[in-house]
DNA sequence: CTGTTAGCGCGTTCAC
DNA sequence: GTGAACGCGCTAACAG
């Protein structure tokens, strides 16, 4: 493949001297443009061909004022946002044409002020800044010389553009499917009431309990994002009231524990209990039995979505502003409906 | 922080007429040159924070002929492996000095050719290559004018640098701990056959169950990485033979599996079974009822070490060869062992 | 159609 | 101490 030359790598130049033609034309022959003779193109490319040609990036980058790079910040931990974010901007702005760098700031405020110089230095075109919940995080500011779009936590500034899943309407979604299923006596297990997400799963979810007519069926418990709290406070919750026939659940997490619960305790889901988690991460979601029902984010859709405002805001120099509410998905298996 | 002047970045010859000084004055005091004048020096600091300046780093790469950035090529799909990869090598390589491009070759040859192309051509430094299993996997060639290394991935050419987990050690520690735990009666599920990691791990585990003069109580069952795998062949072994006293399970998601198994079975995990994991996967290891004992592979170390193989052939221009096999550590929690 | 010139932003001589 | 000049590799603008 590219092979190198002298322990350097071939230039426009090797290339042009080889075809005996100019640089220019060599430029022009390998950059596909018209005014450039055929012969003398063949030439040109067999040259390049030959000296194992690779086009400096760095230097085209240096003149166009375009280095066809994005900046990835991110502070998501455990990586299951920002990845899925990756492949999803990757496949937005074609493969190849644009590469990313990833930054993990690791929820530190220096380390991502750090980060954010080197990306400026190394003038990528835009920046997505990924955080790890939904919380509004501080903006990077305003006066940056690049569009910047914020993807799961958005910016506490409306005058930045925003991409945030709508944890309200998967609320609902998950308490319209439970409804849906016959269920009227519903609890909800949730996480960590300090975030965002734990509260506007609820208050999704009670608004479409209200529209119903209807309420949970006992207070609703927030606790934390773990199996452990989700299998502690549903057997609390059952051993309670036995007439409970369905748990919306916080997280995947969350429901795998109160799966496991609802077995020890002899509840047949879905039958007996319908459960229904958050997240559809699939490793937890695939892998329960009865395989779990829940509601998903579509991070690669955020990612390409991302990417997209980005490469509108190359040409235009200008990026909407506001918090974008992306949608999200039921998926459905077997914990609130018999299946397979 | 970082401001744009007429909508175009800051440039040294703008420091440098505002300092009333020469570009290249100015160039070096800002790199800490010692031949510059005091006064000189704190004018051109000023003038540089005054507009904004962030030193081109596409600039500064053609001229070095470095560009301070390295690739990360990966296929690894869910992302578990390559992000505490990238954050050990971000650490390694200290934080801001070196910025990685990350680029999903998505299991696709094609595609890891075009990323591959397209890092060269950005000049990067140098390339780690991650894989999503220790399968050898063909080499990018040995004609690349960079530094490469293969992480969990080995490359088949052993000339290259391949830095893979030691699977057949992680086998041995977890039999050497359960005999230790005073077990006699073990157990193997392990994962897709078709893996060199089920093998691996396999193989460890009869060598050191062959050194204490032993071996395994039943044929080893191999089949997928996953949670009903690991539940199905539970309940088979289980059933067929109660003398069982331990399973040492290929992955941590084919443990939980067996645990889920043995609590139908009524088998009392750690005190009748003990169960031992690999992988050392948080979220699923830390959160099972009692929380995994499990072998984990530090992958943070992984990109550590790449990091600074790489590190250390950007001067020599020298990288060694041949397969590298990482340490691997037993975590024990409370599957093997009465805990908290 | 092709070649010459110039410049992107920076660092590095080497005179002064 | 400081600045002028040059080059990194490439492409846009012009001249031929």
């Amino acid at each position: 493949m590219s092979t190198e030359r002298n322990g350097r790598a071939a230039t426009l130049n090797d290339v042009a001297q080889r075809a005996r033609v100019s640089a220019a034309t060599a430029s022009k022959a390998l950059n596909g443009r018209t005014d450039v003779a055929a012969a003398t193109r063949a030439r040109v490319l067999a040259a390049a061909e030959e000296v194992g040609f690779t086009p400096n990036a760095v230097a085209r980058g240096l003149t166009a004022g375009r280095t066809s790079t994005v900046g990835l910040l991110t502070s998501d931990l455990d990586g299951r946002f920002v990845l899925p974010i990756l492949m999803g901007a990757e496949d937005a702005f074609g493969a190849g044409r644009i590469d990313v760098f990833l930054c993990d700031a690791r929820g530190d405020a220096v380390r991502e002020q750090h980060h954010l110089r080197a990306l400026l230095s190394r003038r990528v075109d835009g920046i997505i800044v990924v955080g790890d919940r939904t919380d509004p995080r501080r903006s990077l500011g305003r006066a940056l010389p690049v569009p910047v779009v914020y993807v799961y936590a958005p910016s506490s500034d409306p005058r930045d553009l925003s991409l945030t899943p709508d944890n309200v309407e998967g609320g609902r979604l998950a308490i319209r499917h439970l409804l849906a299923c016959g269920r009227s006596r519903i609890v909800h297990i949730g996480g960590d009431p300090s975030y965002a997400a734990a509260q506007d799963r609820l208050s999704g979810a009670q608004e479409a309990l209200a529209a119903a007519g209807t309420a949970f069926a006992a207070e609703p418990m927030l606790g934390e994002w773990s199996e452990h709290w989700g299998r502690a406070a549903a057997a609390l919750l059952l051993e309670r009231d036995p007439e409970i026939d369905a748990v919306f659940c916080g997280s995947d997490q969350i429901a795998r524990g109160v799966l496991d619960a609802a077995r020890d305790l002899g509840r047949d889901v879905p039958r007996d209990l319908a459960v229904i988690g958050f997240d559809n991460w699939t490793v937890l979601a695939e892998n329960s039995r009865p395989r779990l029902t829940t509601v998903g984010v579509d991070f690669e859709a955020l990612g390409r979505t991302a990417a997209q405002h980005l490469f509108h805001a190359f040409d235009d120099n200008g990026i909407e502003s506001g918090v974008l509410h992306t949608p999200v998905q039921l998926v459905v298996r077997g914990t609130t409906i018999p299946v397979g």
